[in-house]
Formats: C-alpha cells, structure tokens, sequence
DNA sequence: TAGATTGTTAATCGATTAACAATC
DNA sequence: TAGATTGTTAATCGATTAACAATC
C-alpha cells in the first residue's frame, strides 16, 4: 500500500464500500473473489475495480483474483482505520446525541474523547461512556488533549463561529452535519459536509421525476 | 422549467446546494447574483453554473444576472419541494428519532405520516406529532395511506426484509440509512444511501493524508 | 449607447470502460 | 499445460471549463 500519491476523491470515496462488501463476504465465509464477482455484487464495472486497487498497488493475483481477507485489511490501511486519532463532538442536540450513540468511531479511525454543549440542561448530560461538557471549556480541552477533528452537530446560527474557533485550536477536520457550508472559506481545513436535506431533496427531485414518467407512460 | 429530460445526476446534486445559498442570500436581502459572484460563494465556476441552470431553462437576464428570489423558487419547483408526498419512517431507534424530529420534511417535499418499530420499549413514544406504531402494522397502514418513501433507519440485519416487504407494498423511494446496500438489486427503486460510516472513513483517509504530508514537508 | 452578463457552442480535462499481454 | 484473471495501456465517454456572440 505504498503507491498512492494524489489518487482522485472518486476512488477514495468507493473505498470505504469495497471495505463494507468485503466485510460482508468474510461473514459469509468468503475467502478470495474476482474483480468480475465484485463487480457483480456491487453494481461496477471490473475495469474500475482493478483500475481503483491499482492506485495502491497489486492486491490480487492473476489466474485466482483476491484474497477476500487481505484486500479488507488492505484497504483498512489505505483509509487509516488501523490508528485513531482523537476527536471531539460539538453539538449535542437530536442529530449529535445520535451520532455519538451509534457510530463506533474506533472502527473507523477515530478516538472520541469529547462531547460538548452550551446548553445546561443537556451538559452534564451521559451519553454512552462520554459526559457532555461545558463548550466554555472547549478551548482549555483542545489545548490539553489536541483533536484533530471535530464532528460539529451545532445549528446552522453556531456553525460559522464555532468551526472558527476549532480551527484557530487547531483542529484540521471537520464532519459537518450543520446546514452552513465553510468548506469555501477555509482553504487547507478538510471538511466532510453531510448535508442530509440535499441528499433528501435528491431523492425528492428522483421520486418526482419518476412519477412524471410513469404518468406520460400511461 | 420545462426543458429538462435526462439531466445528469451530478447536475441534480447541486441543485439543493444552490437552493441553500440562495436562500441564504435572501435573509441577507440580496435580490440579484451574477454567476460569477455566486460562482466565488459557493466555489464553482460561474460556466458551470450557467451550464447547470440551463438544463433547466434560462433563469437569468443578459447584462443583469438571476434574481434571487425567482431562482430559489424555480429550483424548489424543479426539485419538487412544492408538492409534499406521504412518507413513512422504519426504525425509531436513535437515528430514526433524531431524524424525525430534526428534519422538517415538509420543507423537503415529503409528508411524513407514520413511524414504525418492532421494540415493543419504543411502540407507542410520541416523537413530535407522531406515535410510534407496531411495524406489525405497516402492511395495513401501506395498504390504506400509500406512502411513496420510507426512511430506512432500522440496523442492517432487518434492512433487507423490510426494504423488499415495503417495495412489495409500493413504496418506491428510499432514504437509507442502514448499512444495507440494496440500490444494486432493485433495479427501478429509487435510492438515496446515506451511509455515514463511509463519509467518516473518507476523512479518516484525508486526516491521514493530510498529517503525512505534514510529516514529508518537515 | 456602452457595459455587463447571459445562453450556448466548442475545447479540454478527467474518469470510466475496453482490450490484451503478462502470469499465476 | 490450459484456463482464469490480473495489472496496465489505450479508447471512449461524460462532465467541466473556456470562449464568445446575443442581448438586456
């Protein structure tokens, strides 16, 4: 897993489903699969399968295809999920409370260490092994323990200022569940934008559109 | 708003982007944006908006730009954002919750009419208007009220009963939040994935590309 | 009218697919 | 060895960007 170097967000982004297919084919017993199966399987093309391992070098074998086992481990390393890096959550409303139940972050690359509001009827509030703190002390917390990322699950009115002052903290990554969109205005900071009201409007647009269908079909 | 047919996915997605940042400039009280002015908010080219929107039809004016207020309404038209269609929600767990109470699905196009969950601890939970029922009972309730999408937030082992069971009762649309990865084998059924372990392992892979850059550069 | 900015066509770029020689 | 399937190069396709005439 040596190979890479400016691979495109495309193949990044399918990563994480290769992983999740593979998992699925170990619990199955699996051992080894061909690209052309995979391929099957997910709904791709074999070219692309091939074409995107090949970014980070050659996990299969000709004549036989992949080991099942070692390309998920593989492909672990590729995402970093082996270390975690720490993490807070700000925003402990509905949407973060969720997040913070259900997500094993560990799994996936991350250490959450801290989970914070400014409302006191929700701080000092427990959610799973976390109490939620003060976000007053948002800024002695990262000065002693550091996150790289933060989940910001605030309302849209806190977004702006609060990711400023992450940022300034040094905070380099953001898992953006607000409805603001900073990804513009700070170049350098990653930001993973989950805006879950454009992914339902897509689907809105989707069921609409075939609707329109179907009434000119008939 | 007529002249669509086979506007690409990728054009679709940044409909409701467009939708947000327009209607965040009328809060602000802009009426009228250029192209090229919105093209610098939002990070785009100003070529790639005007190409998106004139999928749609010409919303501008040579010499003048698009106002504000026009634009956002025809996007929320082409998006469908102004008819609401019946949903349900399956899975009340803490995902399902919050997005029920989070979301205002109006605003989204969709009604949403029922939530449903097979814990006999959850059955009866008022969540905002809304009681959760028996999901015993969706057979019945589809039957009757006919919801064209289901949010899917149930964990991924009853995902797949329960996605074929409501496509069997006509439900076309999903909103899926399980780990189920069923768009590859209902072809014809409408699916929005949101998988959000695989948009965290995309910033884990970014993190961690990032801090190895770090590393080289010192 | 002059300046600004659109709508639209043409050029470029990047991502996906196809093909096939290498090889297990 | 023969069959299968990879890794990789070349061809295709689609999406983005650039350019510019039309026009408000």
């Amino acid at each position: 897993m040596l190979k890479r170097e400016n691979v495109s967000l495309s193949v990044i982004r399918r990563l994480p489903r290769y992983h999740r297919f593979l998992a699925d084919l170990m619990r199955t017993g699996t051992t080894r699969i061909s690209s052309k199966e995979l391929s099957r399987r997910m709904g791709l093309t074999a070219s692309q399968i091939r074409q995107d391992l090949n970014c980070f070098g050659g996990f299969g074998q000709q004549g036989y295809g992949y080991n099942v086992e070692q390309l998920h481990r593989e492909i672990g390393l590729i995402l970093g999920l082996d270390k975690q890096y720490p993490a807070i959550l700000v925003g402990a409303g509905n949407i973060g409370r969720a997040i913070a139940l259900n997500f094993d972050f560990s799994q996936m690359g991350f250490d959450l260490i801290g989970i914070f509001d400014i409302d006191p009827s929700i701080i000092g509030m427990q959610i799973g092994s976390l109490k939620v703190e003060d976000a007053a002390g948002i800024d002695a917390f990262c000065r002693e323990h550091h996150p790289r990322v933060a989940v910001l699950t605030v309302p849209r009115s806190a977004a702006e200022q609060m990711a400023e002052q992450l940022i300034h903290l040094g905070v380099s990554g953001f898992w953006n569940f607000s409805h603001y969109d900073f990804s513009v205005k700070y170049p350098g900071v990653l930001v993973e934008n989950v805006h879950l009201s454009d992914s339902l409007m897509t689907l809105c647009y989707m069921v609409r559109d075939l609707s329109e269908k179907e009434t000119r079909d008939n």
